[in-house]
DNA sequence: TCGAAGTATGAAAGCATTTTCAGTCTAACA
DNA sequence: TGTTAGACTGAAAATGCTTTCATACTTCGA
């Protein structure tokens, strides 16, 4: 009995002997029907070859379900856990979540300017990246719910780190122990030019507080390196072998400080004896190396943007946020 | 003057003083309206910036460049780096790239019953998921393109990790180096039941390779554990504190091997000497922690994912592949 | 044992268009 | 001058879905 025509979901619900209603959360949200009840329209489904007309679906559905997240690509443990974050929030709320990955200007831009008009999603998260005023009045012009993490703009909600207090903490708590030749490693200056650059808040806070301290933090004991492993241990190795070795260096980053210590360990440099630690982020690792670091609450701050973005999804006339998270001091073996 | 909302027709229609029906006609069959009307709403349709909704939706819907990946929500790095394979290419060839998280049977069964049928994506790669041979032969039917990693199925493409072989080289160095008092640790029972086994693999290619040489790997020196890191410390602090304990560990996860590493530190174990530990995986960190392992091409098992999925996308009557990716072990400081 | 708090479902109200049908108006023809 | 065939147009129905709302049916404490 293969009708001639296309099936439409009032045929499948015959068949199967549920409502229409029913085939279209089978379809859409599978989690509120009951699996004996799934199993069943599936093989209605199936026995029908029903596909939904996707013109009828687009002029019946409000909105797209889908909220896309520009971010680096995947560079840096940090983002990912951040996304981990995001990716929770959203699956629970039966999102989709559509990852645009940038590693050029241009990308980014490119992005940016045909999104909005493409209306694939409704909402955008724009990690770690800084975005031109203009882009950030196209997005807020064409009516595009955005939230920006790691980056601000008046006219979008964002998250921000303070990243001059997380420096802070990490002086106060090496002053504290004792330390007065103290180093900084870090990713100072990033080539990217759509980078943010919330290293050197964290090395002015982290200034600042030695200073006022009346520790002068030495321009020889300033280190920028990029990421990656080979530079940091280079940095780290450079700073260990002068005549007069930091007895604790801070990094910028977990992943940073990592590198410091594989380099102490083959230096024979016991930590935190002869050499104190600290990094920032907490990325999941951090616990398993026992590092004593600034965590920014990776996980939370992603969940929480795109909890944001869903309230302003729901509600388009909120207030817009910019919010800052708290750092803490999460004191483990290295420091 | 960009409104809020998208406008619809019956905006055109008001602002041109027509009715929805004319629109519809000047959009559809223009020779049947007067030049003059025509020209009227036209210039109404470009004043708002009116796009027909549904089929701009539609359009976008159909075949949009866009290829989904399923996956475990995150849990393990591994799974990250093989992400960050695919996002890498198919950033190059300008797809999107929609994600879905799973953590739980329903949610799996819901994505995997709907979208081949919602066709909203291109393509789907199926991350380290066990899927059912009606799911499989639904994705099939429909002729949605797919790419399996870490499991298989006749009528899908398909990228294996010979798991068996991993065990077999890394009982092969720990034999070589003379140990006789071996150990594994691993999550042999994971208790998700969508989850695949490759672990009880691993374990097998070991133990078997032991047992060729002369060395039996005692029912004792056995460990399951779960990822989690609290668990598998007390799981490597169970074993190293035995009356006999083991010489070498083969974990069979990377950030596991890690978790033992901690707790030989401290106990004071050095490592190599007093405790040998291979890995499984090669994840980044690895490197940082100089730890051996069985290297599995993360990364690029994933980037071949993308392109196996590409190719068969652009000639979709290409024969099915069904890929074994070889490991290697990488010999570092802690075996 | 009762009420409270969920679950699972169907009826019905959208959604943004297209299409049908019927009416008005004009122009042309007898 | 009365008819009438077009040409335009609008009201309303149809389209194939999604979503809201109300309701019946389960748990689940206490």
């Amino acid at each position: 009995m293969p009708s001639r025509k296309k099936p439409t979901i009032y045929d499948v619900a015959k068949s199967s002997g549920v409502s229409i209603s029913t085939i279209s959360r089978v379809l859409n949200s599978p989690d509120k029907v009951n699996p004996e009840t799934h199993r069943r329209v599936m093989s209605s489904i199936d026995k029908l070859g029903f596909v939904p007309k996707a013109e009828a679906r687009a002029r019946a559905m409000r909105h797209a379900n889908r909220i896309g997240v520009i971010t680096p690509l995947f560079t840096a443990p940090s983002f990912v856990q951040r996304l981990r974050g995001v990716a929770s929030a959203l699956s629970k709320a039966n999102y989709e979540l559509v990852i645009y990955p940038v590693d050029s200007v241009e990308q980014l831009q490119g992005y940016i300017s045909s999104i909005p008009i493409m209306q694939n999603v409704d909402g955008l998260i724009i990690m770690s990246l800084a975005i031109e005023d203009q882009d950030a009045r196209r997005l807020h012009d064409n009516g595009m719910q955005t939230v920006l993490i790691e980056y601000s703009h008046p006219q979008l909600n964002s998250i921000e780190i303070d990243d001059a207090i997380g420096g802070q903490l990490a002086a106060r708590h090496i002053i504290g122990k004792g330390h007065r030749q103290v180093a900084f490693l870090g990713e100072i200056e990033s080539p990217e030019k759509y980078a943010i650059h919330p290293v050197k808040s964290r090395l002015q806070g982290f200034k600042n507080t030695l200073d006022e301290a009346g520790i002068s933090l030495l321009k020889k004991y300033i280190k920028s390196a990029p990421y990656m492993q080979e530079n940091s241990q280079r940095a780290a190795l450079e700073l260990l072998s002068m005549d007069q070795p930091p007895t604790a260096i801070f990094a910028a980053a977990d992943i940073q400080a990592i590198s410091i210590m594989k380099v102490a360990r083959q230096l024979k440099l016991r930590i935190p004896d002869d050499l104190a630690v600290v990094g920032f982020d907490d990325i999941d690792i951090a616990e398993y190396m026992d590092l004593t670091t600034i965590r920014q609450y990776l996980d939370q701050s992603g969940r929480l943007a795109a909890e944001i973005l869903l309230s302003h999804l729901a509600d388009s006339d909120r207030a817009l946020q910019h919010i800052k998270i708290p750092l803490t001091l999460i004191e483990r073996q290295t420091a």
